[in-house]
DNA sequence: GTTGACCGGGATAGGAATACCGGTATTGTT
DNA sequence: AACAATACCGGTATTCCTATCCCGGTCAAC
C-alpha cells in the first residue's frame, strides 16, 4: 500500500507534456481554451506549467479536442522526446 | 477550494471506458497486458471495472498502448456512447 | 486439488482538481 | 501620467481520488 512517489522522470515527462499543450494553444488565451474545454482555467495553468505531471485522462482529452490536436499524436511525441 | 466529488455521469463515463479496455484485450489475460504496459495488474482490474472512473492519462495512454487501441478512438467512442 | 484468472473489500500515501490571493507585465484609455 | 482591463504566474489550502498493495473468495480447467 504504497503508491510511490512520482519519479523524476514521471515529472520531466508531464512538463513535457505541459510545454506540448501550451505549444499547441498558440496565441490563444488560457480563458478561451479552458472555457472551450469546460476546465477550469487553474487546472489549465498547472497542467502546461507542469505542475501537475500526472493529469487525468479525460482533462488531458478535453484539452486535446479544445487544441484540435491528438491524443495518440501527444503521447507519441512524448516518447520521441523523451 | 471544492474539488467537487464525482457526478453519476463521470462515474458512467470511468465504467464505459473500462469496458472499452476490457472489450479490445480480448481473450488476453490481465496478468499478460498489465505486464506489457507495465502497470500493476491491480490497477488494471480497477480501470476495468470502472471502479477508478478518472484514471491518469499516462496510465491509459500505456494500456492503450499495450492493446493496440488509438486514444482518440477511445474518446470518440465515449462521446458516441455517451 | 492445485494452478491460473478474475473479483471485491480494505488500507494508505501521495497527488489531482479546484479556489483564492497577491504580484507582474502589457495594452489600451482617459 | 494615471488608470483599468487582460493575461499569466507562484503560492497556499482543502477535499476527494488514484495508485498500489494485501487478502480471501470463486470458478474453471487440467
Amino acid at each position: 500500500m504504497v503508491r510511490p512517489p512520482l519519479t523524476a522522470q514521471e515529472r520531466e515527462r508531464g512538463e513535457r507534456l505541459g510545454r506540448m499543450l501550451r505549444e499547441a494553444r498558440g496565441p490563444r488565451s488560457m480563458t478561451e481554451v479552458a472555457a472551450e474545454a469546460r476546465v477550469p482555467v487553474e487546472t489549465l495553468r498547472k497542467i502546461e506549467s507542469g505542475r501537475v505531471p500526472t493529469p487525468a485522462f479525460f482533462t488531458v482529452a478535453a484539452l486535446a479536442g479544445a487544441l484540435g490536436i491528438s491524443l495518440d499524436a501527444l503521447v507519441a511525441d512524448q516518447i520521441l522526446t523523451g
